[in-house]
DNA sequence: GCGTTGCGAAACTTTGCCGTATCGAAAAAC
DNA sequence: GTTTTTCGATACGGCAAAGTTTCGCAACGC
């Protein structure tokens, strides 16, 4: 009405500041990150509650309601922060890249955090199908591309075999490694070896079998 | 409607019957069968509600409520009936059993009720340790075991490089075939062509380099 | 037939969350 | 100082889902 409600700064920088106590960052942030735990502790999103995120961060509801209209907006905000840099694709021989690529899904696997986006994409398709398409095209989709990317070069190469089936390529190298951090997890507390992503590639590119 | 419910005891067991109109075995399985199926869909068992359970067996929630106390109960008595039995480990060449475990798994991993399982024991496992070891030790652990077995074997016979690392061969062959399961159900209905076993057989002996 | 128990449907009750409103205090600009 | 906006906390009505009880009827032994 009297002011422009354009203005909603984001934060309290310079610029035509509203006036009044600028929004707390630091609540910002407590919200983002107890979003963030809570999804990971639950199975799908219907489970997670702005109560709790509330509580959980120690703030008001209202603080939450005033930044963010609808729970759906806060998770996809919420997730974009979990948006880990792909290493670009240059040249180099494939092992290195795939070692990288190993050693990125495999850190990635024991995080609550990342882990809650492959519950959210793999088991709520059909529940909220939008959402999860929003998540999958910021944080599954990339990674796939990049990696069929990384296989096709692999077989221009003649690095892979030309018969290669990128499908299963694909299961190969994602399966495994989830596979084995979910397994492994089971034991014990999670202390693999170091050189894990080097031997997962060693196995993924050699197979099975003998020399 | 007239006399088409057949209440035949439960159990054989004789003797003092209680008198009255006796539980109806049909509405006892029909509960159980509802069960592993809502199980499937959901992926937590917070998320399986009773009434849901009444409403797709087609029975009031009063006949479940008289026969388990608790929902823990009706899960895990339902799950008793999972028990799909394993190909013993015979003579043979180590790729041929590869396939039908694939093959098995494979097919497995696209049913509903053994998905299900998956979701818990993966998802669950902080929730209630006690339920998902239980369901763990029956499903999970003898195949591990079969599939361990299976790639010893091969080692010994020379049909397998003899410095395979176990935990990470089992993770390729078991991780692949449902991750690829997963991802081609992303993208249609679920037809994949004939011969996945042998083509995922194939890329796991071989692994992804030229011959 | 009679008493007893199981059956499904529907009503009742509880629970948890949502979204909003209100309150006193706090943090900035003026 | 005053003004303006946000802060956390709490309370409110509403709603939807799930557990619990009620009820009329059906099936069994006697």
């Amino acid at each position: 009405m009297t002011s422009t409600d354009e203005t909603t700064g984001t934060d309290g920088t310079r610029a035509g500041r509203p006036a009044g106590r600028p929004r707390s960052a630091k609540a910002e942030k407590a919200i983002i990150e107890a979003t963030l735990d809570l999804i990971g502790e639950s199975t799908s999103l219907a489970e997670l509650s702005i109560e709790a995120i509330a509580a959980r961060a120690g703030v008001g509801k209202t603080t939450i309601y005033r930044r963010w209209s609808s729970k759906e907006d806060l998770v996809v905000d919420a997730l974009a922060v979990l948006k880990s840099p792909l290493p670009p694709l240059e040249e180099g021989p494939f092992r290195d890249w795939l070692v990288t690529y190993l050693e990125i899904m495999q850190r990635e696997a024991r995080d609550v955090r990342s882990r809650c986006v492959m519950n959210i994409a793999m088991n709520g398709y059909d529940r909220d199908p939008r959402l999860v398409e929003r998540i999958r095209q910021v944080t599954i989709k990339p990674r796939q591309e990049a990696l069929a990317a990384l296989l096709r070069r692999g077989v221009e190469t003649g690095e892979l075999r030309a018969d290669l089936d990128l499908p299963i390529a694909m299961a190969m190298v994602v399966g495994t490694v989830m596979w084995y951090v979910k397994s492994a997890g089971f034991g014990e507390g999670g202390q693999l070896s170091e050189n894990v992503a080097e031997r997962l590639a060693d196995h993924i590119m050699a197979g099975l079998v003998p020399r």
